[in-house]
RNA sequence: GCGGUCUUGGUGAAGUGGUUAACACACUGGAUUGUGGCUCCAGCAUGCAAGGGUUCGAUCCCCUUAGAUCGCCCCA
């Protein structure tokens, strides 16, 4: 128990954090090109929070919420996803005086206790992005945008993505009672979830997997008929901005969305790979929630994507960026004196601005080296009790197996050039390039 | 929450109801006294997820628990 971290959850180590710092990198940047910013909010919340924006009867809110009294007695739950909380922020801090659109977008820790698998956890990474205060398609058009220029500029391909518009409650409210119209005569014949579904909520039936109730489907009503005129106007206004985007996208009348603040658009982007967990972004309009909260009409949309997920593809596809650790150089110290010593230049080197490592457990010469070759050092800096007499250092540039005595005043320029060498070297394409790097190279060891 | 599969050292793994649990990588040390990357040699699981049971004897059989994984559900 005490070496196992709770199911669910995952250490992120630090010979994966590169790829999450990697991926968190092109999120901020893409964020600011389109003009979001982040937003932080608390890890937890108090429960009714979440009952009310995400919805009782969701699957979300009464089987997977993290909930406990803390120790005033306060209902907290650990937030399941980050939506609901960023509007509370947005109400509580009154950001609408900013602008009549508030764009914020989010990275962080989710908690929602389902069965893991592949690419789902207990815990698990989001980021998201929210566009508050404004209803047109536009902006529905941008989030989508948002959501591709991510996942498509880290390489990915064969991503789909699949769009539908679930109306508003006026339309969503004639299209259920329809659908339980249609069902109701057959409801003997359909699947056990789907009996269940039929008062909770209709909307799911279409969304079933089973085989068996896929023949009814077929002659469904669908939403995309019975939107009222604002809804299907709005949907007809992102489909053609997402056409002159170039973006293309599959129609999916079944997919509903398992948040109950979802309004109009929804939309998910898959990478079929991952299998049963293959929405790696999924989000949609929802312009109910804000009044929900207790604040004024307020229309919305935003998506989130699960960073676990992002990372399962790109590794997949073998996008995620080659580790290459280097030290700039490790210092090989030879005796107790010397040591000492070479702690002292480590640090001056350090203070330099050099990322510089030794070994403290006074093994043989030859041991160091091995050390400084593992640690990926572009030089060595050899000390014995000779030198430091002297007042000098032995620097072996460790690419080329080069080496002379330099005195310790001047270790920092030296081994800056070598440094320098080796990102030149590492940036150079094309023979040319290459040739000159050596040609500089020579004459500088001149 | 439901169903299936799986769980051997730091890692990838082979393997058997019976004295020493292959092999590889990694790691540590060594191969003429102060020089890495190649090569060679040596060391490295009293233990086969945990607990219980069957048995003269179990890592291999049975049960329970935990975890992973696949599918369902749901979602990111």
């Amino acid at each position: 128990m005490l070496t196992n971290s709770p199911r669910g959850t995952n250490d992120i180590l630090p010979n994966s954090v590169g790829d999450w710092n990697y991926v968190e990198g092109e999120i901020r940047n893409l964020c600011r090109r389109f003009g979001y910013q982040e937003i932080r909010t608390p890890i937890f919340e108090h429960t009714e929070l979440f009952q009310r924006g995400i919805g009782e009867g969701t699957d979300v809110v009464d089987k997977e919420m993290y909930t406990f009294n803390d120790r005033g007695g306060r209902s907290i739950t650990l937030r399941p996803e980050n939506t609901a909380s960023a509007m509370r922020a947005y109400l509580q801090n009154k950001l609408y005086a900013d602008s009549n659109l508030v764009k914020l977008f989010y990275i962080g820790s989710m908690f929602r206790y389902d069965r893991p698998q592949a690419g789902r956890l207990r815990e698990f990474h989001q980021f998201g992005v929210e566009a508050v205060g404004e209803a047109n398609p536009a902006v529905d058009a941008e989030v989508i945008l948002l959501a591709i220029n991510l996942l498509e500029g880290l390489g990915l391909k064969d991503l789909e993505l699949c769009l539908n518009s679930v109306g508003c409650p006026k339309c969503r409210g004639q299209y259920r009672t329809m659908l339980q119209d249609f069902f109701r005569d057959k409801l003997d014949e359909l699947c056990e979830d789907c009996q269940s579904r039929f008062e909770r909520s209709p909307l799911r039936i279409l969304d079933c997997k089973a085989d068996s109730d896929k023949p009814y489907m077929a002659d469904a009503p669908k939403i995309t008929d019975c939107l009222c005129d604002e809804c299907r106007d709005h949907f007809e206004g992102v489909k053609k901005l997402l056409t002159k985007a170039g973006v293309k996208y599959t129609l999916d009348h079944r997919l509903v969305r398992g948040l109950d603040y979802y309004t109009r658009t929804a939309f998910e982007i898959k990478y079929a790979p991952l299998g049963a967990q293959s929405t790696v972004a999924g989000g949609g309009r929802y312009d109910g929630l804000i009044e929900e909260m207790g604040g004024n009409p307020t229309p919305s949309v935003g998506f989130a994507t699960g960073i676990e997920r992002l990372l399962l593809a790109l590794e997949k596809q073998g996008l995620l960026p080659e580790k290459n650790n280097t030290t700039d150089a490790y210092i090989v110290a030879l005796g107790e004196n010397a040591q000492t010593e070479a702690f002292k230049i480590m640090m001056d080197l350090r203070k330099a601005g050099l990322s510089v490592g030794m070994d403290y457990a006074g093994r043989s010469m030859k041991a160091q080296m091995k050390q400084a070759n593992k640690a990926g050092a572009l030089c060595a800096v050899i000390l014995g009790d000779d030198e430091i007499a002297e007042g000098v250092a032995m620097l072996r540039n460790m690419t080329d197996s080069e080496q002379n005595k330099v005195p310790v005043a001047d270790l920092v320029k030296e081994i800056n050039t070598v440094v320098g060498l080796a990102q030149l070297k590492k940036f150079a394409t094309g023979t040319n390039a290459q040739a000159s790097i050596e040609k500089l190279a020579e004459s500088l060891k001149q």
